[in-house]
DNA sequence: GCAAAGCCACTGGTCAGACCAGTAGACCAG
DNA sequence: CTGGTCTACTGGTCTGACCAGTGGCTTTGC
């Protein structure tokens, strides 16, 4: 361990981002709330207006604060899907898509246990409706993409675990381009179905366990479909960092 | 449902953003590599510099980039815990801790089952000596906060998925002062000693199952104790301590 | 010849002041 | 009450300036 680290440096505006986060936390600013305008910060802070604004540009990618040119800025409600963009973007670079894959193969299964748990009579109904939708296109040969997407969020508000929802947002966000490849060339289009309706009747029967394993099992072959789609591509696998790659 | 949506408004500085993530993304840029200077690109994309500026300000937050004062701005090389922080504030904002603890439960077992396969002699070598540095502390009554975060970090090194340890650093993030008050008061400190131990020996022993097994109740167990500490303290939500120095 | 000291061009960090465009409340005409 | 219009104010952007680090280059001293 090394006896000197580099000396902290800080800058304005993160000061200023530090500042506002304590009053988010400690609740003297509320979600709905307006801030002081930019050139009232810029005052009280002894500050520029430049340096108040990278300061409100983080915080709003944060998804602390939303601003409405000409009409000022707001501290937001915290959203389900905020950290998804961040997190993708992270994800995204240098991270193999094995990696994320594995991700959702361990959140995705959690979820549809708690669900199974604690879906409502309305989430299950919608559920089914997707379902059916989903065959509808399936025969017609069309892209059943969205329904599918909106199949696995479902659960997931089902669940109730909004955190882990946004996870799983991050890695679909990841997964898209590769994922819709995959559906549009899945010889085996009803088997995902298949496994659909499983996960829906183990819900319906509020069997943790056989969602847990259904959702396992259909999130593993997807996978391997996909991997096996990049494989064949030639895809370069983003390059693993430091640490040990998940094959070779 | 509403049929319409409030109109999508840009502003400049995401559109750069999204100029140079893309940069990124085809590997136009790769990382160490130098970003024009802040006048340069100000120049070629026809804006101000402070827009230029807003746009790196983002790039910064999301870790894609790094700038030295007088030196330059420079493609970063990802790293795990960079959202860490980021995700944490907006985890914080308006999830209840059962959830975030939830999240670990489900995580940590996970990269524990994983580590138990891939972690090396090296990394098992020095699990073992955090654990004896804890051991000693526990003994002269001292706080191993410190060295309870480094061995969680280090499974999670082991395991080897970067993305679940980020996730996972999140969550501590949001924990951390519960976790403090957690570990100083815990009057079971032996009681977590012997499950790290177990988790390590379940590693040595390259059981992914038992690995699993150990840390889902080392979770289980910690996650239980914050609660109540939480419960009895009558406090909702983790309230973040200004100026509240970081471990590590 | 060569290392240390010093210089200096250049970079990001910050500031001040300006103008534009969008917002929303007050006000007025129908 | 509805719909326009006006207007003060807000965020969005630009310009140009100065400061404080950084790092390569030159000069200096031996």
């Amino acid at each position: 361990m090394a006896l000197v680290e580099p000396v902290r440096r800080y800058r304005l505006y993160q000061d200023i981002v530090a500042q506002i986060e304590a009053l988010l936390d400690r609740g003297a600013l509320r979600p709905g709330d307006q801030l002081p305008t930019e050139r009232a910060l810029a005052e009280q802070l002894q500050v520029s207006r430049a340096s108040v604004r990278e300061a409100l540009r983080s915080l709003e990618l944060l998804g602390a604060v939303e601003t409405r040119a000409g009409g000022g800025t707001f501290v937001r409600r915290a959203a389900a899907g905020d950290l998804a963009r961040p997190l993708a973007g992270l994800i995204r670079r240098g991270h193999p898509v094995a990696d994320v894959i594995e991700v959702r193969g361990l959140i995705e299964p959690a979820l549809a246990a708690a669900a199974a748990e604690r879906a409502t009579r309305e989430e299950l109904a919608e559920l089914r409706a997707i379902l059916d939708e989903q065959e509808r296109k399936v025969g017609r040969g069309e892209s059943y993409a969205d329904e599918d997407t909106r199949f696995h969020e479902l659960i997931g508000q089902a669940a109730g675990n909004e955190i882990l929802v946004t996870m799983l947002a991050a890695t679909f966000d990841v997964l898209r381009a590769s994922r819709a490849e995959w559906l549009q060339t899945n010889t085996r289009a009803h088997a995902s179905i298949d496994a659909h309706r499983r996960i829906i009747e183990a819900l319906e029967a509020r069997d943790p366990e056989a969602a847990r394993a259904a959702s396992a099992e259909h999130i593993r072959a997807v996978g391997e479909g996909i991997l096996k789609l990049l494989a064949q591509d030639g895809v370069t696998m983003p390059t693993t960092p430091v640490g040990k790659g998940t094959s070779s």
